[in-house]
Formats: C-alpha cells, structure tokens, sequence
DNA sequence: TCAATTCCTATAGACTTGATAGGAATATAC
DNA sequence: GTATATTCCTATCAAGTCTATAGGAATTGA
C-alpha cells in the first residue's frame, strides 16, 4: 500500500548522485551505471526532472545533467511530485464532486487530512539529508 | 501519487455504512445499492475485511454482515491494511536487502519515516471519526 | 566532420485494477 | 422439506498502468 512507484526511486537516486557531483554535468548513462538504472528509462526520468526545473540538461559532447539548485533547497516533495504528480489519495481531495452536493463529508476531510501529513513530511525533507546524515 | 484503490475507498463506505447501522446484520446487496458499489465486487471486498476480522458475516436468510468491533475500535489503518496490506513505501522498509551491505542507506531511513508518519495519521483515526463529527 | 550527448516518439510485455459471472454452501421461514 | 435469501468460492475479462526498450533527430564541442 502506498507503494512508491520504481520510476520515482530511481529519480531519487539520481538526484542524490547529481548532488554527489555538484559543479559538473553528468552524463545520464554514467548515472545509469552508477546507480544501476536501466539507461533508456533514466533517460526519460531525466527529461521529465527537467521539466520541472529540477536539474538542468546540456546536450553535446562533455554535455549531461546537474542540479538546478542546491541540495538543501531540493525538496523531496518536488523530486515526487516531479515524477507522479501531487500527492492525491482520493480524487475529491482537489475537486469535491458528490461532497459538495451539501453533505458534510468526513471521509473527504479524513483524505485531506492524510495528504497534508505526507506532504508536511516529504515537504520537510531535502535532498541534502538523503545524501548526508 | 499515493492514490488510494478504488477497493480501499469503497471499503471504508461500507464500514461507515455498517456504522449506522450497527446491531444489525445488513445485506450485501443492500449497502452496495445504498452506497452505489458494483454489488458484486462488495462481495469480494466484505469478504476481505471478514478475513481480516473487522466484519461479521451471517449466511442465509436475515444474513448480513456488521461490525466486529464498536467503530471507535476500528481504526482507519485496520481497514487500509485489511485491503491492500501493509503500508510499504519501498520494499526495502522492511527487509533491508542491498542497503544491509554495510552502507548507512539514507533514502531507507527515509522511506521508514514516510511509512511511519503515514501509520501514525491512519492509526490515530477510527471509524468514529469518519461517520461522526 | 565526427563523436558524444540530450531529446522525442513509438512500442511492447508484464502486472494490477476494477468489475462480472456462475454457482456451491448455508440458514431461515413457511 | 421446499423455497428463498444470503454468504462464500473460483474463474474470467477488459482496461489501464508500470517498466523497459528501440530508433533516430537535434545539438554541441573538438
């Protein structure tokens, strides 16, 4: 239950290596075999982090990837969130739908409530105190 | 992310609906209509949660099923994992795997604390607090 | 021009999820 | 004891998601 998916580790993973380097652009297959990442897949998961401007890709030779910013200013949050989206248990905790319609609606306000716990947590969390104690 | 099956959902609306009707044994047939949960698929679910001792279930005629437990005794946890088993962020929180050969693994301890706070949010709910205010 | 690299699109297999179907076992009522 | 209402058991299916791979286009530096 709450499984993490393994697209979101590996990209984890990788941050923690790009904060490893910082300075320098890392090529994605020498993370993939660093990190034993299949390549092809790392790839995607790179562009994907790019998108949301956590790491910063240069193409051509001596190109590759770095950290948009400094580990302790990344958090754990914005690494997830980068990959499957916000954190969002049940649908109605964005739009209420069939709570609206009057109801009190506990249950929504018992979803609510589990998201703002994991976001307080992974949102408390950098990428710095996975790479360091 | 973190999404919750549609299973789990449907399942805690059966036991809130189980909640008000406490005392007496309810059809399968009637929550599903009452709460609009393919009827057959309700089966599988209360049958689950049966296993898992949180419901009673009564063959035959006037059978049904009804609460275990007073709802302040069922935790919302109780019901998660009746479901879709333990909350299991990465399978390495519970068997350390790669991380036991020596290194400190971070991201692991990281994964535990995710867990933990989710346990700890879904523990400290029961189903009282979703039926009532 | 060449080599290294990101970037883009398409695809495929495995697995999971949500849902349905049919019927066997069991209990009650008449 | 027969009919009826119900849980219980097993099998199946369609659709979606997840993981991974493939091939090549665009870009950059030497």
């Amino acid at each position: 239950m709450f499984s993490v998916s393994a697209k979101t580790q590996y990209a984890i993973r990788a941050m923690a290596h790009l904060a490893k380097n910082q300075g320098v652009s890392v090529p994605s297959a020498e993370i993939a075999a660093s990190e034993s990442i299949p390549p092809k897949f790392l790839e995607g998961i790179l562009t994907q982090l790019k998108s949301s401007g956590l790491v910063l890709g240069e193409r051509g030779k001596n190109g590759g990837f770095r950290l948009a910013d400094k580990p302790e200013a990344i958090s754990m949050l914005s690494i997830v969130e980068a990959m499957d989206g916000s954190v969002k248990p049940v649908s109605c905790v964005e739009k209420a739908g069939a709570c609206a319609q009057g109801m009190s609606c506990l249950p929504r306000i018992f979803w609510i409530g589990l998201k703002e716990a994991i976001d307080a947590y992974l949102g408390g969390r950098t990428l710095k105190d996975i790479t360091e104690g």
